[in-house]
RNA sequence: GCGCCCGUAGCUCAGCUGGAUAGAGCAUCGGCCUUCUAAGCCGAGGGUCGCAGGUUCGAGUCCUGCCGGGCGCGCCA
């Protein structure tokens, strides 16, 4: 909708001669949806923005651009207003072939091509085997699968990633933990490791491992448990496929599944550290001091430059970081997207330093991140301190089983990333009838009724009925409707572009508001058969979108509540 | 001290990339169920968009400086 008005505005621009608007000026078209419905349906400033350049009357412009305008039944008729917008209303021809589109295409109404073709890679949660997702990662699922679907509406070809970092100290640790447990220590005891994990998983972990268990991870090869208390590098495996299976089943449970697991272990074994050592060493961008090799990632905008090996010969974390990054270009993801905590904003400087130092053709700006504050949890009046190694935390499962995973994904993503928002237990217990997930999902099963009702009533409803019944559709409920109907393209393209799956939730809110507010200002089951025709079919559109935004969301559409 | 992010109604947050009179949900107050689901609707009150400058036709939005909050600044991962 909004492109065919922006090509009859290209088409106007043209045909202006040069005395009105000189040739060397082309700016570019741009048309917005316009707040207040008394301003029609779209506006254009091109004549404010021309006005200077072009040193004319920004009205009298605009009034020449709108003569311009190339006859069309889009258009019901142009006004100019205030300093010099040009506002277009629409005619109800344009939203009769707007709703017919939403019937034809359905699941897939609002497409774009944006993306078409481009091989992209999402990754997002990658939490560490150490330990139960806590809520932070849930936000991280939520928000990262969320945008998945938002580019996958834009053609763009998407890949979930979840990456492990099994290689580390922290595995180690994770080891030691279970060992100790094993043992018979609690945490204070004499001889508990010093950076140990204290959570009472440690201590499930132990017990299962000492009576021989087997776990089977959701991926993989089934591993056995010893039982040996001695035997550290059977408890590390037993240990990592135990929290690698804990967190499936989270994952599977909140309805997010991953395309690839990447382990952070399997750079070191297919040489993708070495190699981007060498590399980076070939770059002339290293040197050594203190008796450790640097990398020179000022040169490219950190601010201070990094590590790479360590004098005493180990790597620092950086970079497998990189060499990671490398092997998502050479895979073919020529976008990628990390969604992380906005606590590791300190490593994007670092790691498009390290991909533009190896001069391999990687964009500056790779990879995209998606940084999201840090979720607060309040229970009983008092916050719940997240830490890994306190052992006291609110899980995903644990918000799953208490307010259900519709809500919780709905809540997780209705917020910006980059602010921060306390998730308060108690209200989402207490008042879960409250949560705004019911008021979308609300908006769907009334239609759903309503069509229960209708067959009830002996009624039936055509849809094809052609596009003159829609033009019954004249009360001011209606227009809004169709308006915030017609107007999901453009969120579809606004929210991927920009990375924001929160706008899909203010949407659909806004949608359903719509919608609550015609439902009781109208009836759609009446006995003229044209008006009931055109009302029904306006209701089921709204049924399909309202499904539609919901799926991309990963929350269901229920046809009853 | 340096870097990134945030500051909008009593609370939680939007504000469509610089547009027209700053919005929604909770909460408070007042109305609406013999009619398609009241998990809903209608109405009212509530604002110096942290502060001060600047850029321009126009600023909650962009720039600078302060104030307040979060996070990060290791030869940890």
């Amino acid at each position: 909708m909004k492109y065919q008005i922006e090509k009859l505005l290209e088409a106007a621009l043209a045909t202006l001669p040069a005395d009105v608007l000189p040739a060397d000026i082309r700016p570019a078209v741009e048309i917005e949806r316009t707040r207040d419905a008394a301003h029609g349906d779209f506006a254009t400033n091109i004549a404010l923005q021309l006005a200077r350049p072009a040193r004319r009357n920004p009205r009298q412009l605009a009034q020449a651009i709108a003569e311009a305008l190339p006859a069309s039944d889009l258009i019901a008729k142009t006004d100019i207003a205030g300093p010099g917008f040009i506002n277009f209303h629409l005619s109800a021809a344009a939203y009769q072939q707007e709703l017919s589109r939403i019937f034809d295409l359905g699941p897939v109404y609002g497409y774009g091509t944006h993306g078409a073709g481009i091989s992209t890679l999402v990754e997002f949660v990658s939490a560490n085997p150490t330990g139960p997702l806590h809520v932070g990662h849930g936000r991280q699922a939520a928000l990262g699968d969320a945008l998945v679907a938002l580019l996958q509406t834009q053609g763009y070809e998407v890949q979930r990633e979840f990456y492990y970092n099994d290689a580390g100290v922290q595995i180690q640790n994770l080891a030691l933990s279970v060992q100790a447990r094993a043992r018979g220590l609690k945490p204070g005891d004499a001889g508990w490791p010093e950076s140990a994990y204290n959570g009472d998983y440690i201590q499930d972990i132990a017990t299962e491992y000492l009576a021989k268990n087997t776990v089977h991870a959701l991926d993989g090869e089934p591993v056995k448990a010893s039982g040996k208390p001695d035997d550290l590098e059977s408890i590390r495996r037993f240990a990592v496929a135990y929290l690698r299976r804990e967190q499936d089943i989270d994952l599977q449970k909140f309805g997010v599944h991953f395309d690839i697991y990447f382990l952070e272990s399997s750079l070191y074994v297919d040489g993708k550290v070495e190699q981007t050592v060498d590399r980076l060493i070939a770059s002339g961008k290293t040197y050594e001091n203190d008796g450790a090799l640097w990398l020179r990632t000022t040169e490219y905008g950190d601010d201070k430059d990094r590590v790479m090996r360590k004098s005493d010969g180990t790597y620092t974390y950086f970079v497998p970081d990189v060499a990671y990054h490398v092997t998502k270009w050479q895979r073919g993801f020529h976008k990628a997207i990390n969604v992380q905590g906005s606590d590791h904003h300190g490593t994007v400087a670092r790691v498009r330093a390290g991909l533009q130092a190896l001069n391999m053709g990687i964009p500056a700006g790779y990879p995209d991140y998606i940084l999201h504050k840090m979720v607060r949890v309040m229970r009983g009046g008092e916050e719940v301190k997240i830490s890994k190694r306190a052992g006291s935390y609110v899980t995903v499962r644990d918000l799953i089983e208490w307010v259900g995973r519709d809500a919780v994904r709905f809540f997780l993503v209705s917020r910006k990333a980059d602010t921060e928002f306390t998730f308060d237990v108690d209200l989402a217990l207490s008042q879960s009838e409250e949560n705004p997930v019911y008021y979308v999902q609300y908006a769907h099963a009334r239609v759903c009724s309503v069509f229960r009702q209708l067959l009830e009533k002996g009624f039936t409803h055509e849809r094809d009925v052609g596009e003159s019944h829609l033009s019954l559709l004249t009360e001011p409920h209606e227009k809004a409707l169709m308006r915030r109907l017609t107007y999901y393209p453009e969120l579809l393209e606004n929210a991927a572009s920009a990375l924001e799956p929160h706008q899909v939730v203010h949407y659909l809110r806004d949608l359903a508001a719509d919608f609550h507010t015609y439902y009781n200002a109208h009836q759609f089951i009446v006995d003229d058969v044209n008006l009931r025709n055109a009302r029904l079919n306006l209701v089921a559109a709204t049924r399909q979108i309202i499904a539609n935004g919901l799926k991309l969301l990963g929350v269901s559409a229920p046809e009853r509540m």
